[in-house]
RNA sequence: GCUGGUGUAGCUCAAUUGGCAGAGCAGCUGAUUUGUAAUCAGCAGGUUGCGGGUUCAAGUCCCUUCACCAGCUCCA
């Protein structure tokens, strides 16, 4: 049979492998492949061949092969654990983005100081350059072995697998895991890899599970390519927007406020820029903006479903004898705005707009600085419309959507949520909705993932998610289609019939929480925001106290332009109030000396640390407002 | 909520086998009037997260609890 490899072909017979085709027809190509594609699909380079056809090496820099050599590099660790640790039993150890794990039943939970032996005793297995050798047994023997080694959680991985099929298996030294593959030759490829943390994790991903400890991990083939990973996280980390929120004055959260942040006024200088950009373009797309109570009777709670469903995680009190819940979300109140009038077809669709406070119980352990609390405002609004308008109204929230990520410069990722467990409503109107979301997005040609089983309790939704500076996914905004809510409420409106009509109600955020999205923001920009959203846009520095008056007249006329500025009159070396503005991260630094004083003019220092002499004020003023008019992520250079 | 880890000055971190709680930065005072990432000197700053226990003696050992960090579960 013949083979292809990189363009040059020969004859073999049935069963040869990668290995060897690559050493007649590509041998430089050998020395890196870690994995090969045969006709289109992953093999593993020792796997024997039986069709014809093109051969393709694949070194590290393929997703697929990246993801089989730390597969490998997972029971690598689970043969070192279970070297040392003769009684853990293996769970499950896949790779994941950026490395891998390995799930163990361990009496004694791992201690940090356990990860350094199993490195070691992963290195010795590496310099060993062990085999991996695939091997099959039908269902009653897999079993058996599994049986037979005391691996209780493989026995039941295998109860769940098809009974008609044969399993497999990989050996490498004394080491057998139940294993779909593929994997390397042989553990030798492994030239760099770390464990780099500890938790627990629930059997299966349930709580009711047992858990067990997990050891991450990652590897490649190149210590450089290591090194440099753990550098990037370690950047990351700089990134991280608890820190910047603390060191730039923006906000923070405090032990007397679990998951309650505090704004400080930088913070808020940001938040309030972002609630003004917001209700321009809500204005723009056709919104109106209520707002509704923080606090509403137990009562309309029950009604809407709430109660039932989200209860453990509403904050409720008494007032006067009566019982009382803080709202988790601000539908309620908006079922209740729409409520309060008799409503017309021609006044359809109506998009109502709330910048809403809502609180909820999160548990301890999910609190995540900005990104996860348990006071935050949605950028919420409800949307009612006749079931005609469905599709357009989806599209529109869409593309608002779309719009705002644009304007940040963030990437997103949408995935498409269907029917939880428990739910509200009738089958045909989770399926309706549920296809009217999908029919949407596959007229915009949207790609989305189907996350099953995760919509609201009301009804199914579309979410957005933005990522934090460690590559973390965060949703922010969401599209909920919701016919449940209307009916449970009785909402109407009267047809060109006469009659009355149900409306069709969307449920949306945008940002998501204003607390979330500035926490994202920050970690987006490094705490060096835009110019237009910069809490303080110029720093003016002055030499010498004889230059004081003119750095408050400038102050003054940048002010009234509507600029954003500080005054630094201190009487300290100008390398000091430099160095200070740039770690605030300052975009402008305007420094003014007896010259600058003189003529009239100021030396413009950027965020990046150019400078520019004998600006003139107006030239200064204009050149700021228009780089803030642009919303420019990169700051003008319009002063060379 | 669960598993593991960590809590020392506003911030970043020291403190040997249990033996007098310390440094840098920030703050305050004084001197210095300075040209694009740290001027010098002095002063002050603490129930070592909270509560209990062991001990002659606890930041250090034990228990409880709270918060935080990583992950799991759950979610904007």
């Amino acid at each position: 049979m013949k083979l292809t490899v990189m363009g040059r072909s020969g004859e073999y017979q049935p069963g040869v492998n990668a290995l060897d085709a690559f050493k007649d027809l590509a041998p430089d190509a050998r020395k890196n492949a870690i994995a090969a594609r045969h006709n289109g699909k992953l093999v593993e380079l020792m796997a024997p061949l039986h069709e014809e056809g093109t051969l393709e090496p694949l070194g590290f820099e393929d997703e697929e092969a990246r993801h089989l050599l730390r597969h490998t590099a997972s029971h690598v660790l689970a043969s070192a654990v279970k070297n040392l640790f003769p009684k853990a039993k293996l769970a499950i150890g896949p790779s994941i983005e950026n490395g891998f794990y390995y799930d163990f039943d361990v009496e004694e939970p791992f201690q940090p100081e356990d990860l350094a032996r199993i490195e070691k005793e992963m290195a010795r297995i590496i310099k060993k350059n062990e085999r991996e050798e695939r091997f099959t047994l039908p269902r009653a023997e897999a079993i058996a072995l599994m049986q037979q080694r005391d691996e209780p959680y493989k026995v039941e991985l295998i109860l769940d697998l098809p009974e008609d099929e044969a399993l497999s298996f990989y050996r490498q030294g004394e080491f057998i895991d139940l294993c779909a593959g593929p994997h390397l030759p042989s553990t030798g490829k492994i030239k760099a890899f770390k464990l780099t943390s500890l938790a627990g994790a629930y059997w299966r991903g349930s709580e009711k599970n047992k858990m067990l400890q997990r050891v991450y991990g990652t590897a490649f083939t190149d210590k450089a390519d290591l090194e440099a990973h753990l550098a990037r996280i370690e950047e990351a980390k700089k990134r991280d927007h608890r820190k910047l929120g603390r060191e730039l004055d923006l906000f923070d959260l405090m032990e007397e406020g679990p998951g309650f942040p505090f704004f400080y006024a930088k913070g808020m200088v940001l938040r309030n820029l972002l609630e003004d950009y917001w209700r321009k373009i809500h204005r723009q797309a056709g919104y109106e903006e209520i707002k509704t109570p923080l606090i509403l009777s137990q009562e309309l709670w029950e009604q809407s479903g709430h109660w039932e469903n989200y209860r453990e995680n509403m904050y409720t009190l008494q007032i006067d004898e009566q019982e009382f819940a803080i709202k988790p979300m601000n539908c309620p109140g908006g079922i209740l705005a729409y409520k309060r009038r008799l409503w017309s077809y021609r006044d359809l669709p109506a998009r109502v707009a709330e910048l809403g406070l809502v609180h909820r119980h999160e548990k301890s352990g999910a609190l995540h600085g900005l990104m996860r609390v348990r006071a935050f405002t949605q950028d919420d609004a409800h949307l009612y419309m006749t079931p005609e308008q469905i599709k357009d109204e989806i599209i529109g929230v869409y593309k608002l959507e779309d719009r705002v990520y644009r304007d940040f410069g963030f990437s997103y990722k949408v995935e498409l949520s269907t029917r939880p467990e428990n739910s509200i409503g009738s089958d045909e109107m989770w399926d309706l909705s549920t296809r009217a979301l999908q029919e949407a997005l596959d007229e915009m040609q949207v790609p989305y993932t189907i996350n099953e089983g995760d919509g609201a309790f009301y009804g199914p939704k579309i979410d957005f998610h933005l990522q934090d500076s460690l590559g973390r996914g965060w949703q922010c905004g969401t599209l909920q289609l919701d016919m449940n809510l209307p009916e449970r409420f009785d909402m109407t409106y009267t047809g060109s019939d006469g009659e009355k009509h149900r409306p069709v109600m969307i449920h949306r955020t945008v940002l998501g929480s204003m607390e979330r999205f500035i926490g994202i923001l920050t970690e987006h920009f490094g705490g060096a925001f835009p110019l237009w959203l910069s809490p303080v846009q110029a720093r003016i520095l002055t030499i010498t106290e004889r230059a004081d008056a003119a750095a408050k007249a400038l102050k003054a006329e940048m002010e009234k332009a509507g600029l954003r500025v500080e005054l630094d009159l201190r009487n300290e070396k100008i390398g000091f109030k430099v160095r200070e503005a740039q770690l605030m991260k300052i975009p402008y630094m305007l420094v003014i000396g007896d010259r600058e004083a003189e003529e009239g003019t100021v030396s413009v220092r950027n965020r990046k640390g150019q400078a520019f002499n004998g600006i003139t004020h107006e030239r200064l003023i204009a050149t700021l407002k228009a780089e803030e008019a642009s919303k420019a992520t990169e700051q003008s250079d319009a002063f060379e």
